[in-house]
RNA sequence: GCCGGGAUGGUGGAAUCGGCAGACACAGCGGACUUAAAAUCCGCAGUUGCGAAAGCGACGUGGGGGUUCAAGUCCCCCUCCCGGCACCA
């Protein structure tokens, strides 16, 4: 039974053309940057190369390939590349475990994943593009753009309180810590300490890292929305306070509503604001209850509630003048003040914010309005809306609070105290990590010269390939003399190497650059070649790198422009974030033990049904829950499709063999049966349909069920087909364009069954077919009539019957007939080509 | 608390612009083929009432209200689920 040839034989079909499309390392190369074609950059996230593909992977790369061959059969020149995450802990990691060093391990991985993605029939350049981002040829460029950084004052070290895991024993960045944990270990609280730091200034890029979210209709609002959120931009004022009875002191607060500072009734410190520390050591009781505060806030954080821990705070024995009107306002430290946000200092205005109001009732602090949207009666705390005025405030009562807010500044300004002021949440980049399997920093201190940095000449700065790995703190390096022992850029004396290595986002902030340019000795790149491709037209990946990798590479992209390598200031116009893989309904995980092996069901069932199926199950932007009955499902469908083809090829070829093509469309056209035209036009229906889906909604899991109607009806006219009552040239004008339709979902079995029919070339070079807008027309069209919004029957009529015509067939019909008697008929309502509704008493 | 996304048969999902709810598949059931099974093919299939049947009717897209000749789709209110952010001053 396996023997039979007539059966649809992934394992024999995929292998073979597997084979045939390795032979030729230039199949899916793209056109150089001089082609006259129109572009299309598609790209997928390169993954990290952890050893096995899993179901995940497949899904995103699925999406990508299909668009890919899509776009080449539309007339494209597509740049379709891939390439390897390969720095990173894991390797480290197995490296201890297995005694592998770890660039053996990644390149292994690698071999091992590569046949994986061949096996699948995505297609690559991989001979043109393929970047591995362990490798000097790659990572040098690294540490070349981090050279131009620092003469840039773009990359600088800073002592500061960094983000420590444990468990990677190395520092984190802001965007790595999620909710207090480590991004990869989910379980791991992050620490803080006290290190000094390689840091890179995406801050200066904060407004227009913001502002250009709003040019960026192609990516999703989701994506946006949460890049805002971290970038996190708050305008508004600083204003110093000075500190009764101490010259030395002053506390500057940060506000978006320096408006209402006639309002304030308290300052409040955070736990952690130095001035707090200067209080505390001369009161005792005031010190007990700070480190209580630090250590519920450390809690809060932890535990993920900072958000709702009980309001409560501490007066000193200081006071404050608001520099507006000379009144003293207590200082108080309170809990709710974060040290990391502003200035970790508030003026607090209770008649005009929620915190304030639930803090100054608490403690009983003077409440007092300060603005009004009417009568002054509103009940407090009352935020205003816009319209608002203020009152109560010296000369600036009356104004508008806008008004007050720009005014207040000024004055601050002039008189030295304050002045407007935007803060980010947003924090500058923190690339240090101790580590071994990065980028070496390229950086040399000298006891004379100081930091040097190491001579582009000198690039690249190699990795060590003989280093321990052990699981205690410290870089790694820096165990390693040869490594760690230099001589100074300057002067020539004994100097040592920085032993820190780059975050492994940095290779990640610009492969798809060097995918334009993969093997350039010289440069990162070629601009002009960066310039035809950028920017991508379409990026897909998960939404799990929102606000890391594309918050990165977005600051990355400008910062190339600065140097002018670019000209783009965005690196992706559109984006696209598929869902996850889930299996019975739980994100796939070892210890679930739910994880669906790639392999397994390519086994089973093929590449093509593995791959079909990833697209079918869901719309590739929702989380899709992967069903083995469903891919055996699809396996069977790519069955009858290569049943019904291969039983019709050699008429077909026969045909093709005797009838130049062009001649069987003209012979034909002329004289089709009612059948023969029922079936053309699914066919022009269904071309019609996925070409629309292809320009923007992506609803490929549609795409495939409008292919499996269109099979389904050819097999029901099989017989037919049979009996001559269909011509061999219908025939074969169904299967051919068939297989076109089929080759970006299927690409496998469409390639083998373009062969059995004959045809010339490979499927993939042929043109996309085009929807016949004369074929795809229903001659006769069903329209429902409703009686009172309700179904009544349906009726046939010819395609271009006019409403009078509607009308009347409507009131002809038996059943709205019987359904009229001895009713009043109020209201006729006929929807051209829709619907008919009658509206009856 | 705020911002996104979602809730449709036994299951995944379809209905793209307010116009026949449930396309296409999975699982299920019945039949054909077979000594039998698998595979394959054909058919049935939202729930429910009446009916021997053909058929006829009612209900139905998380819940409640509204707009409309007509609502899964638009508006208002609410519930639950997923994701993100969160005393951000």
């Amino acid at each position: 039974m396996r023997e039979d040839p007539t059966r649809y034989n992934p394992a024999e079909i995929e292998p073979r053309w597997q084979a045939k499309w390795d032979a030729d390392p230039t199949l899916y190369a793209a056109e150089p940057h001089t082609s006259d074609k129109p572009k299309f950059y598609c790209l997928e996230m390169l993954p990290y190369p952890s050893g096995q593909l899993h179901i995940g992977h497949v899904r995103n790369y699925s999406i990508g390939d299909t668009l890919a061959r899509y776009m080449r059969m539309r007339g494209y020149n597509v740049l379709h590349p891939m390439g390897w995450d390969a720095f990173g802990l894991p390797a480290e990691n197995a490296a201890l475990k297995n005694n592998t060093p770890p660039r053996q391990w990644t390149l292994n991985n690698i071999a091992q994943m590569k046949v994986q993605m061949r096996r699948l029939g995505f297609s690559y350049d991989w001979a043109g593009t393929e970047v591995t981002t362990c490798l000097p040829d790659y990572y040098r460029w690294n540490q070349w753009l981090f050279l131009k950084m620092v003469e840039q004052g773009l990359a600088y070290r800073k002592s500061s309180k960094v983000n420590w895991c444990p468990q990677c024993a190395t520092v984190l960045a802001n965007e790595q810590v999620i909710s207090g944990y480590c991004w990869r270990h989910e379980d791991q609280l992050v620490e803080q300490r006290e290190l000094e730091q390689w840091f890179l200034r995406i801050t200066k890029y904060a407004d227009e890292l913001l502002d250009g979210l709003d040019q960026m209709p192609g990516w999703p609002e989701k994506v946006r929305t949460m890049q805002r959120n971290w970038i996190g931009r708050s305008e508004g004022a600083h204003v110093t306070f000075k500190v009764v009875d101490n010259d030395a002191a002053e506390i500057t607060v940060f506000t978006t509503r320096i408006d209402t500072i006639f309002g304030a009734t308290s300052v409040q410190l955070a736990p952690e604001h130095p001035l707090v520390k200067q209080f505390a050591a001369l009161d005792h009781k005031l010190s007990l209850a700070v480190d209580e505060m630090v250590a519920q806030q450390k809690a809060a954080k932890e535990s993920g509630d900072i958000g709702s821990i009980d309001k409560h705070g501490v007066a000193t024995a200081h006071f404050a003048i608001n520099p507006f009107n000379g009144e003293q306002l207590p200082i108080w430290v309170a809990n709710y003040i974060l040290a990391d946000y502003g200035t970790g200092a508030i003026m607090s205005v209770p008649g005009h914010d929620e915190r304030d109001f639930e803090f100054a009732t608490k403690y009983h602090l003077p409440i007092r309005r300060v603005v009004t949207a009417a009568d002054g009666e509103e009940p407090l705390p009352f935020i205003a809306e816009a319209g608002a005025f203020i009152i109560n405030s010296g000369d600036y009562s009356d104004l508008t609070c806008a008004e007050a807010q720009h005014r207040l500044a000024t004055h601050a300004e002039m008189n030295g105290f304050g002045k407007a002021t935007t803060t980010y949440r947003l924090k500058d980049w923190g690339v240090s990590r101790q580590r071994y399997w990065g980028t070496p920093i390229p950086m040399v201190y000298c006891a004379e010269h100081g930091i040097v940095p190491v001579k582009e000449a000198d690039l690249p700065v190699l990795l060590p390939e003989q280093v321990e790995i052990t699981q205690e703190g410290g870089s790694p390096l820096a165990k390693v003399p040869e490594f760690l022992n230099t001589t100074c850029p300057v002067c020539g004396g004994p100097a040592r190497r920085e032993t820190d290595t780059m975050d492994t986002f940095v290779d990640s902030s610009w492969y798809f650059y060097r995918y334009t340019d993969a093997h350039n000795a010289t440069k990162p790149f070629d601009s002009a070649k960066a310039n035809y491709w950028f920017p991508i037209d379409q990026y897909i990946g998960g939404v799990e790198h929102a606000i890391l990798h594309l918050i990165y590479s977005r600051f990355w992209t400008r910062v190339m422009r600065d140097l002018g390598l670019i000209e783009n200031s965005e690196p992706v116009t559109r984006l696209f974030t598929q869902g996850m893989v889930i299996k019975d309904g739980a994100k796939m995980s070892k210890s679930k033990g739910n994880v669906v092996s790639p392999d397994v069901m390519i086994d089973k069932f093929g590449v093509d049904a593995t791959r079909m199926y990833a697209l079918f199950a869901a719309p590739p932007d929702r989380d899709l829950d992967w069903q083995e009955d469903g891919v055996a499902g699809i396996s069977r469908f790519l069955a009858r499709v290569y049943r019904v083809t291969t039983k019709f090829a050699p008429a077909v070829r026969a045909l093709e063999s005797s009838v130049r093509g062009d001649e069987v469309a003209a012979a034909e056209f002329a004289s089709e049966t009612p059948a023969e035209l029922a079936l053309l036009r699914t066919l022009h229906q269904t071309i019609a349909k996925i070409t629309e889906d292809f320009s923007g909604r992506w609803h490929f899991n549609t795409c495939i069920s409008a292919i499996m109607i269109l099979v389904n009806e050819i097999i029901a006219a099989e017989p037919a087909m049979d009996s001559g009552a269909i011509s061999v040239a219908t025939t074969a004008e169904l299967l051919r364009k068939l297989t076109l339709l089929l080759a970006p979902f299927a690409p496998f079995l469409a390639a083998e069954l373009w062969q059995e029919l004959g045809a010339e070339g490979s499927v993939f070079t042929q043109s996309w077919p085009v929807a016949d807008a004369a074929l795809a027309r229903e001659s006769e069209i069903e329209i429902p009539v409703q009686i009172n919004g309700k179904l009544a029957t349906v009726i046939k009529l010819p395609a271009d019957s006019d409403e009078a015509a509607i009308k009347a067939a409507s009131l002809a019909d038996e059943k709205v007939a019987a359904r009229l008697v001895g009713k009043t008929i109020v209201k006729h309502l006929v929807i051209k080509g829709k619907l008919v509704n009658l509206v009856i008493k």
